[in-house]
DNA sequence: TATTATT
């Protein structure tokens, strides 16, 4: 046997291990060094993101041989933290290691003083525990649930058979929740919605299957853009892809979870009913005001990822990017107190849903760009929309983005109309 | 009451 084939063998019962909280400045040359120490690496690949590239702080890693891997995943498994991680590292095996991931449990409705130890406890007599995770915020503070992972799905089961509303918790406010945790397509679900409440974008209006379809194709079409526009916004391009994923489960599926949860959906603040302070800080729609394109005509993609990163992953709060939007509105006309509207930036929308408020066509808007008004056309004596709106941005390339984006949009039966405005007659018939 | 991630 040659070295070449030896050294690109690996046993034929190896391990592909998980590695996770790997910082996400980490590359496979970075990680080599670490995990060389405990054998031969056969396969290595930090896990990215398939649509923007995204480091996800996680990896693959096989070893030649199995030995190795377990080596190293005792030696390393919650056992170090790398720098910059507040938590440590994972080292364990994938889960493609192990088909049927249903042994592992949900436990809602803890106590916030149970620790992982106390939930051992409880769940010991059922089986043997691969996992026990109670979980928790940034400041240590329980959540008040906990993952449990048994070795076997009848482990799992009888847990549930015995626990699950066996009693109630001091503390809790119903009795004991034991149930198998959310399926891969539940957890996306889940972080969807996050996203989504995060954006505002979760009105009755939006929640409408078929525009959501049609809207993450368009926002899907801006991503192509990231690269040559630094006027997109990190924030809706990491939601556009979300959304895309979301896109594509099954209407039952989204309508299981949306109905669970669109109970109480924020109201944007009017625009006029906030006030506009007397001098606010220089923040613009999604906080990247203005970046220019730079000088060589290079993608600005790197400012853009890492914005993106901090923007969707942070620890750090995150302002709610609609307030950030009518924030930077508010900044625009303090700084043009006469309407700041030059050609070519303005777009003139119409077949607008009769539902549409300043507030939704804001957020339909501002994937594309500033937007420094958003209004929809409101008759006087009803109070009812008359389904036509204007939306203004700060520059024409994201007017243009927009119409090219949103022009012939469906939504319900009606396509949406999407272009400039015209220069000055704003009662010419269409 | 849903994690920090699973090609």
């Amino acid at each position: 046997v040659s070295e070449y084939v030896y050294f690109s063998m690996k046993e034929p019962d190896a391990i592909k291990l998980f590695i996770g909280q790997i910082p996400r400045n980490l590359e496979e040359k970075d990680l080599k060094p670490i995990f060389e120490q405990f054998g031969k690496i056969y396969e290595l690949t930090v896990i990215k993101d398939k649509y923007t590239g995204m480091h996800k702080g996680c990896a693959f890693l096989t070893y030649c041989a199995r030995e190795s891997a377990l080596k190293a995943q005792n030696a390393l498994h919650e056992q170090k933290t790398l720098p910059g991680m507040n938590r440590p590292i994972q080292v364990k095996p994938a889960d493609s290691e192990s088909r049927g991931e249903d042994r592992k449990l949900f436990v809602g409705m803890l106590g916030k003083q149970q620790t992982d130890a106390d939930v051992r406890k409880m769940f010991e007599p059922f089986g043997s525990i691969e996992e026990c995770t109670v979980l928790r915020g940034p400041d240590g503070t329980s959540k008040g649930c906990a993952f449990v992972k048994f070795q076997s799905n009848a482990e799992a089961q009888a847990a549930i058979n015995a626990l699950h509303g066996s009693r109630t918790l001091p503390g809790a406010s119903s009795s004991l929740v034991v149930k198998f945790a959310d399926s891969e397509k539940e957890r996306g679900l889940r972080r969807m919605q996050q996203v989504a409440s995060q954006l505002g974008v979760i009105s009755p209006m939006t929640l409408h299957l078929g525009a959501y379809n049609a809207y993450t194709q368009a926002l899907m079409q801006q991503q192509a853009l990231v690269a040559q526009s630094a006027y997109l916004s990190p924030v809706a391009t990491v939601a556009a892809v979300q959304m895309q994923q979301l896109a594509a489960l099954n209407p039952s599926e989204i309508n299981a979870l949306t109905l669970k949860s669109s109970a109480g959906t924020s109201t944007p603040p009017s625009i006029a009913a906030t006030p506009v302070p007397a001098l606010p800080p220089p923040i613009a729609v999604n906080s990247y005001p203005s970046v220019p394109a730079p000088p060589n005509g290079q993608p600005a993609t790197e400012t853009l990822y890492t914005n993106g990163v901090h923007a969707y992953q942070a620890q750090s709060p995150v302002l709610d990017p609609l307030q950030q939007a009518y924030t930077g509105m508010q900044h625009y006309t303090a700084t043009y107190p006469a309407a700041y509207s030059p050609e070519g930036c303005n777009i003139f929308i119409y077949h607008l849903p009769q539902e549409f408020t300043d507030s939704e066509i804001l957020q339909m808007f501002l994937p594309f760009g500033n937007v420094i008004s958003a209004k929809v056309f409101v008759d006087r004596a009803t109070n009812q929309s008359k389904c036509f709106g204007f939306v203004s941005f700060d520059n024409p390339s994201s007017a243009q983005t927009a119409i090219q984006a949103m022009n012939g949009f469906q939504i319900g039966m009606k396509r949406l109309k999407v272009q400039l405005k015209r220069p000055k007659d704003a009662n010419r018939p269409y």
